[in-house]
DNA sequence: TGAGATTCTGTGAACGCTCCCACAATAAAC
DNA sequence: GTTTATTGTGGGAGCGTTCACAGAATCTCA
């Protein structure tokens, strides 16, 4: 029973080789831009493959090789942030645009939930990727645990407190926080509060230090209002929280343009003026920064890059070549509007 | 030359087999959930596995099948608006949650340029994907071309002109357009415009159509705006042509959220008020709706429903489930907020 | 001219799985 | 007590590649 499905059957590399009259290996060699091949036996394989319509068949292709030609982007986020954090849509833009200049192909794997940490981990350990870019990790995040252990090619995007060994690609938290607060000085601000978050990693005490640092010895601890959440809610909390406080403060750093947002807000609501009365900076540069009223002054962190330079470290890794465990810094610059 | 790889080598079907004193065949029968498979053996394979943790090799699974396993989401839509529509991020959401429970993997494919638009056809006819999910096709989309042509399991989310035979799941822009429409109309508004975008495809052409239908013979073609782009940006412009137009404008339907807020500018600019002298809607319910100043009035749609839902036909495609070519329309509702 | 290096090509043997056929064992029917 | 279904099992064949090795053809230089 040799002709079962004549229709749709595809061309393999034994038609290649038939019709450009060389041997499979040849054809192979060809494939892979291997060394060892005439000129002549080269054209007529590249003749006989558009002649045919072959495309290589991966699947075979991978079960010799061992490996999948996939990389995994990791993103351990609520569902609600992702849809938010404009950053993450960057960073997968930037990740894929590397991958496919590479062959290689993204696959997104979100975690929300326990349930999720489980069936990716299952994922990795099933060799469905060659490597993984792990996006905004918690500190002792049990994926970095999972990914460490396994072995694989991996690097973070993001500066996590303890890497496991893996490679980081992220930006200076600390420096940046210090900038623009330091900027937020200079326009002659005295009383200067935060409203921070995230303080379950690195990003989130990186922004809370520099910000410290930068004041020096006009450093209020009383004047950090921690929050749980980025979001424009939290600015809200944080910053009614804050006024109580101190309701003769003239200068806010929020730890994201959401959280900047809703300060703004606030400080309508209670009547002040932005930035007559009170300077806000916020941090990402989001779509929240260019919306808001008026304007913010943020910190702009360049996430698709962040996410280019991620998957060129994994896709060395996965060539062989050693790579540090030790990370980069990209740099950040300020993006003055109006908000301060 | 046997042992090359001791260490890292991964137990196969063959280990479990030897391990639970039975055949290849078997293993893969207990695998697949197939019938004929006593107890006794069922029990000693599961054992097995879980003693050799043994994981199946999909890439020798696709071999054999000729299937990937894998759906791919096709977003036809610029970077920029990928990372803002907000639909799009929910609707990836509803897509990988129903593809997670039937144990298909997502793959995103980004179209952005024509350049990409031949890398994800070559990739779709390469057989790497058993099934692919379109995203905001444009009327006579090359890609749904080439989906058609290749024949392979398909579903639209959204409601495009020329479905190509393939089935779609999207929203009733006409009737929600009207809808909405006919509420400004009953707060007492009599002037009422639109500013216009997305007219290359459907959802744009039948949100004229419903605004249209809504005014009966109070409709004004002249008051009809058309833009480029869903964006805040061309809501500024389309606003202030609007206002050219008709200075004594009271009312104004937006294509989208994004549109609504560019137009909330404008009219803040022009000293009118919202929503006392002017009232404003929207589409899409994202998050310039909640973000803006006052918050808008919109239609609210099930981006991840949609997406659930083109990915649930897709599956029935690959299972042999003859799908009807037509669509299915999901409800949308309207959120009232403080614009109108 | 002929030995040795270099370049090029063909082919058997995997890779790990599913499919299918043959057959064994048991149950049901006459 | 023999035939006929039904249920369960083993193992050969093959999916389309890459890899390693053997061998052929060509070039190099004494």
């Amino acid at each position: 029973m040799a002709a079962r499905r004549p229709p749709s059957r595809r061309s393999t590399i034994n038609d290649v080789a038939a019709v450009a009259g060389v041997s499979r290996g040849t054809v192979s060699r060809v494939l892979n831009a291997e060394a060892y091949v005439s000129d002549a036996a080269k054209l007529a394989v590249e003749a006989a493959i558009s002649q045919v319509g072959y495309v290589r068949n991966t699947a075979a292709r991978n079960l010799v090789t061992r490996q999948s030609h996939a990389i995994g982007l990791i993103v351990h986020e609520p569902h609600s942030l992702f849809l938010e954090d404009p950053n993450i849509g960057s960073i997968l833009l930037g990740t894929n645009s590397a991958l496919s200049d590479a062959d290689y192909q993204l696959v997104s794997l979100v975690i929300d939930s326990d349930r999720d940490t489980h069936r990716v981990a299952e994922y990795l350990s099933g060799g469905f990727v060659d490597g993984v870019i792990i996006v905004s990790a918690r500190a002792e995040d049990p994926i970095a645990r999972v990914v460490a252990e396994l072995g694989i090619p991996a690097a973070f995007v993001g500066h996590p407190a303890d890497n496991e060994g893996i490679p980081w690609v992220g930006i200076d938290n600390h420096a940046a926080a210090a900038a623009i607060t330091s900027r937020l000085m200079e326009t002659g601000r005295s009383k200067i509060g935060m409203i921070a978050a995230g303080l379950d990693r690195d990003s989130g005490i990186d922004r809370v230090s520099g910000f410290t640092a930068a004041l020096g010895d006009k450093f209020d601890p009383n004047l950090v209002i921690p929050v749980p959440l980025y979001s424009h809610s939290s600015g809200l909390e944080g910053m009614r929280e804050l006024l109580q406080r101190a309701p003769d403060v003239d200068g806010v750093f929020a730890a994201s343009d959401a959280l900047a947002a809703g300060i703004l807000d606030v400080l309508r609501e209670s009547g002040r003026r932005v930035p007559q009365d009170v300077g806000v900076v916020g941090f990402d540069d989001s779509i929240w920064a260019t919306r808001s009223q008026p304007p913010l002054s943020t910190v702009h962190q360049p996430a698709g890059a962040l996410g280019r330079r991620a998957a060129e470290s994994v896709l060395a890794q996965i060539r062989g070549d050693t790579v540090s465990a030790s990370g980069t810094f990209l740099d950040t610059f300020i993006v003055w509007r109006d908000s301060a």
